[in-house]
DNA sequence: ATGACAACTCGAAGTTGA
């Protein structure tokens, strides 16, 4: 069972590259961000014509997420619960039933929260703060449960080329990484953290001066898994080599093994 | 210090991103 994260930076302009991934990589469930398209105008028939069933929650502009799976999910659920005035797209979450029970997964899109001297970074907070309340509710389930998504959240020194450059960004402030930390401390495990000590294992490089070239990255795209989920974890991959394609996005993709049986 | 890139937007130049 591969389940994948990955920001695609806009589907209609990814949608050659998405569906090489799908071709190449076969996950059986992949988390989209920030896919900037409304539900109607999603492409999804590319996507069923391989035999994926399409979930979105999608806005106009920016922001969405999206659920791409081979097995139908049995729920779906559109938004972070805790506030009903956020009309931000950024949370989907499927349950699928699987011959050892039910896998839960969600695609989340943490605001950015810069400029951090702005109603931005407050909002990022907070809505770490939904997050956190959210995965305690979710794991009081004890099922498998995969958190995937663009946290928006440099967690060590080590997940970033340069971390200095990042000291008065949103992405490093120690009050993101505190809540960060917070929420893993709810009992989740960082799946990338578990295979390796490795630095140098980012997700994202800026498109600007030439970032990709001198490997500035960072590591922001996370899988958190529960407990269950995380007794089940066989591997963990970056498909690095899709940010050297043809118009890439920004970000690569994210690609857990989870073995069906625990 | 600024802008660099890129995607998107009822369609130019502004917003958003990280």
């Amino acid at each position: 069972m591969l389940i994948a994260t990955w920001n695609i930076n806009g589907v209609k302009a990814r949608l050659d590259a998405l569906l090489a991934w799908l071709d190449e990589r076969s996950p059986d469930i992949a988390c989209l961000q920030e896919i900037k398209s409304v539900d109607e105008n999603f492409p999804r028939q590319a996507i069923e014509e391989r035999g994926y069933h399409v979930e979105t929650h999608g806005q106009k502009g920016f922001n969405g997420v999206a659920l791409l799976s081979k097995m139908a999910p049995t729920a779906v659920d559109r938004g972070l619960p805790g506030d009903e005035t956020d009309e931000h797209a950024r949370y989907i979450e499927g349950v699928w039933e699987t011959d050892s029970g039910p896998l839960r997964v969600a695609s989340l899109y943490l605001p950015n929260g810069n400029p951090i001297d702005t109603p931005k970074f407050a909002y990022k907070l907070a809505w770490m703060e939904r997050l956190i309340a959210h995965a305690r509710a979710a794991l009081e389930r004890e099922e498998p449960l995969v958190l995937a998504g663009d946290y928006n959240v440099i967690p060590q020194r080590a997940d970033a080329a340069f971390p200095d450059n990042w000291l008065g960004d949103a992405l490093f402030q120690p009050e993101s990484r505190a809540a960060f930390r917070r929420l893993m401390n709810l009992g989740l495990t960082d799946a990338l953290r578990a295979s390796t000590d490795a630095d140098g294992t980012y997700t994202f490089w800026d498109y600007q001066a030439g970032a990709w070239q001198k490997n500035n990255g960072i590591r922001i795209d996370h899988l958190l898994l529960s407990p269950e989920a995380q007794e089940r974890l066989v591997s963990v991959g970056i498909d690095k080599h899709v940010r050297a394609w043809e118009k890439p996005s920004d970000h690569v993709p994210v690609v857990v093994e989870l073995a069906d049986q625990p």
